[in-house]
DNA sequence: TTTAAAATGATAGTATTACTATTAACTTTG
DNA sequence: CAAAGTTAATAGTAATACTATCATTTTAAA
């Protein structure tokens, strides 16, 4: 068997770019650079002139991969989806005990992106935190019906999906496994806002806390 | 005994405005087309010359209100807090039950407002829609923290606050009451979206379903 | 190595948005 | 009735989010 990391391709819809980033070192570096703008500024602030400054190019060049910064943060938000989905079927495969394997992939979701897996040179915390502020933006959206349909999110639900899948294999008589995976992945990056900008609001202000109040939030909902 | 709710008046942070809307016949009429508005057109493509043209009035004489359409959300955000805080408090006051009354608080939560106790004449549904798809954007913003400190969330704060001490009134060894509150106010908002957008993201289509699945997540987190 | 095609850069221009400023008209109150 | 306050009308500005065109550079195929 060879080296499935290597290989393997997280694969964005074709749609949300006009060009393929991945195929130029320009389109890498718009991406690249975009992460640390958006990061930066937030997304309303951020602009295609901004990042054309950045990496030394112009407006012009940059509206040849993206249509707008909406697709821009779209494409992001799927390259983040893509790498915890990868990790999660990574770490969860071949477990046989479904409460174990849905711990791993609550653990996984919670964790720092690994960017490795992509031909952008990433941090995975810039990655995570660009997405725990902006990607609701992304989907509270007017368009959102129209994008939905055109396959934007679909990497997004396939994981919720997954996700709900094991909670089904932890409990087949669990009613709510879609409402409760959503639940899950909403608050994965809900929780995090809330810690560093509403403290109160939250418990939460580290990973393994996170990690054990969704722990105990779900063996308790689906064992008892 | 006089009547609280003839007298009651949701109290919004003055810094909100420059002038009370609830003063004037403009004030409230800008309120109440605003969110006819940003239910329309969602918060992005809402603008206020769009809003000057509906109520046959002009741009600048909106501006003499609200600074901008960020500071204009934040305060229908802050009505639609204060209703339901307002509800909630009035619909769980005298309960002995700790149980009882945080699943009451729970229903209120995801019931539609009560419009009557404003100046404004809202229908609910249409505030609780706007709530739905553009209160994320009100808080996941650059300025978030200087907005915070400035009291712009305070209703937000003390309802989550309240739902926690009920959380703690039912369980006091119970370790997560402030992310278990904020998860449900999220919830309560970010479900019905789902609904809405992503029918197979939830499994709850109707107020009483999701009022269920809470109801069952929250007895079993609590009680076992 | 030439040549065509593709990618990028440079520059300019447009429509819209989010305001600010000024002055005139109207309304309310003392 | 006069003064003060409120609203309307109009104009203007800076920034944004693009689109268009053409020149130049890079790449890839013959």
């Amino acid at each position: 068997m060879h080296n499935l990391l290597s290989s393997l391709r997280i694969d964005i819809n074709s749609s949300l770019y006009l060009k393929d980033p991945e195929s130029s070192s320009l389109g890498i570096n718009i991406v690249k650079s975009s992460i640390d703008l958006i990061d930066l500024y937030g997304i309303e602030e951020f602009n295609f002139k901004k990042l054309a400054k950045a990496i030394g190019s112009t407006e012009s060049s940059i509206y040849r991969y993206f249509e707008n910064k909406h697709r821009l943060l779209l494409y992001i938000s799927s390259l983040y989806w893509g790498i915890v989905e990868f990790q999660t079927v990574v770490q969860t495969n071949n477990m046989p005990d479904g409460m174990e394997k849905l711990m791993k992939a609550v653990e996984t979701l919670f964790s720092t992106p690994q960017t490795k897996c992509t031909s952008f040179e990433i941090e995975g915390q810039k990655l995570r935190h660009i997405l725990n502020s902006e990607f609701v933006k992304a989907y509270h959206h007017k368009l959102v019906d129209e994008e939905n349909e055109a396959g934007y999110f679909s990497i997004y639900k396939r994981l919720a999906s997954r996700l709900s899948e094991m909670i089904v294999g932890v409990n087949p008589r669990y009613m709510y496994s879609n409402s409760l995976a959503s639940l899950i992945m909403e608050g994965s990056l809900n929780q995090y806002f809330l810690s560093e900008h509403f403290h109160n609001l939250t418990d939460c202000h580290s990973k393994d806390n996170l990690y054990e109040f969704y722990k105990d939030l779900l063996t308790k909902t689906l064992t008892s």
